[in-house]
DNA sequence: CTGAAAGCGCTAACAA
DNA sequence: TTGTTAGCGCTTTCAG
């Protein structure tokens, strides 16, 4: 009999199953930009625990679109997925915590630590300090900064671990540039770095990046200037992901652990769900400065 | 009443709501790796259309492990997707392709003609030639060929396209090297550049990589070796994603209209979910060569 | 231990 | 038009 019902192709219906249990066994993982390689390893560490605890992770691109980022919560309020890991600005997210905070979701990366929220990150402000101290060990007094714009909670951080270390050494922020950039990517990077130089008057003598890609394209703009790093500029990137240690000069950069940033979160969205009363506390990772050649 | 409802903060349970209608208004989009950019703008191409039509398309990662991809086919078997869009290599399709065929998925990028599943993608093989004919135009005459490994089934219609190229010039296909690799960033790009010149008897005059990132990699250890593109060595790449126009040397390449390539697989899988017994066909979009200044 | 029945929350068909 | 009811296919409970 049931060797003719495995014969027969029959296959359960889940649906009627998700229904019947109240459950999808679905976890739903929001990315502001999957063209960015940053988010590869966090989302490779969400499914691998994801997976080990019998639930699927599938990924959608919110484009930092508020629309499309509410949209993809109402799946979690038709109970179409069971939970969810934002990636998402925080900003964006605080809009949406007051109706959300209640839903089962975290925050990994960008996190609003009064939201209400369970969330997961590095603290940014702490790395951004280490990278500058170390260029000013290195014997640099005019560090530029290229950020990305103030929509990302990490480019308010990020700006205030630089200017702090700045302060503490009494530096001048106005001794350099900084700048601010809407984009992440390579040409933007390399379109920045042009500028910094442009101006002979304070020109510095290294550059901050808040993104490895940025700080890739900033070497690009730097060479196709005939400057050449470190030699005439100093290049330090942040995130070190994959391409960091093989690109033309392999760059110095701020480390995060990605994967276990994603591990984490998933760790903290499955608790939730065994628990939904369970408070939502936060966790920070540690980062590390990996020092290669470009400063 | 109505009002009532509304402020009480009813939401539709939408579990409840498949199981009736028989469908989740979901829509799965299977790729091998979105650590790599060329698949972002497929993705986006695929989303818009998507969400044109009132489904939500979420995105997997099967890191072209079969054993992965065929729990991804799980949720179409549960019909907890309603339609999915794989765009892993062909290889690992037809492995499927028999016991999956008749589910409601289309192939994009990578397909097998005769596997009776509808599929877009272009025409590999006349994209090669084209690719090793300009090369050929421009007098070269030794060009060497960097491909990924057999899985993939670009792979094989870009080899013999560029035998075919070579043939009808009456060029040995032995006066230069052959690479095959397994991965496809930058880093391999740029080691298999470094062993291509290695043996000066036939060192390349071209070198012809089946992707934007091999070609970059190339680029960078060609100028790590010392050797000017493209004075000493030409380069073309494939598939034109968004970094190629903007690396340091511009990159000629073979330019493949990824968001179309999107769109097009979810209007066919559209077509397929309102009339199941469609006939599956086959769609192939035009290619085209970017001259920049690589080659 | 095995089998029947209830019911998850919705939509579609039907009755009033 | 509006209101009622049957039933999607499963899991869980309860009776045998």
């Amino acid at each position: 009999m049931l060797a003719a019902v495995a014969a027969s192709g029959y296959r359960i219906n889940e649906l009627a199953r998700n229904l019947r249990t109240a459950e999808s066994r679905l976890l739903l993982t929001m990315a502001p930009d999957f063209g960015n390689p940053f988010y590869a390893p966090i989302v490779r560490g969400i499914d691998i625990v994801a997976r080990q605890n019998g639930y699927y992770m599938l990924l959608c691109d919110t484009g930092v679109e508020l629309s499309r980022e509410r949209s993809y919560f109402d799946l979690l309020r038709g109970r179409r997925v069971d939970g969810a890991i934002c990636l998402d600005p925080a900003a964006v997210q605080k809009a949406l915590a007051e109706e959300a905070s209640r839903l089962p979701w975290v925050a990994c990366c960008e996190f609003d630590p009064d939201a209400g929220v369970p969330y997961v990150g590095i603290d940014n402000h702490a790395a951004a300090r280490d990278a500058v101290r170390y260029l000013i060990g290195k014997g640099h007094r005019r560090i530029a900064l290229i950020n990305s714009g103030q929509g990302y909670l990490y480019g308010c951080a990020r700006l205030s671990g630089y200017l702090d270390a700045l302060n503490e050494a009494g530096i001048d922020a106005e001794s350099a540039g900084q700048i601010e950039l809407d984009s992440l990517d390579y040409e933007a990077g390399g379109q920045a770095a042009v500028r910094l130089i442009s101006s002979d008057a304070k020109r510095p003598s290294a550059i901050f990046a808040v993104s490895d890609t940025l700080a890739i394209g900033v070497m690009n703009g730097l060479r196709g200037a005939g400057l050449r790093v470190p030699h005439d500029v100093a290049v330090v990137g942040f995130d070190d992901f994959a391409v960091a240690a093989h690109v033309d000069l392999p760059l110095t950069t701020v480390s995060q652990p990605m994967q276990l940033l994603g591990e984490t979160a998933t760790g903290l969205l499955l608790k939730r769900l065994r628990d939904p009363r369970a408070e939502g506390l936060g966790v920070i990772l540690p980062h590390r400065l990996i020092e290669r050649r470009s400063a």
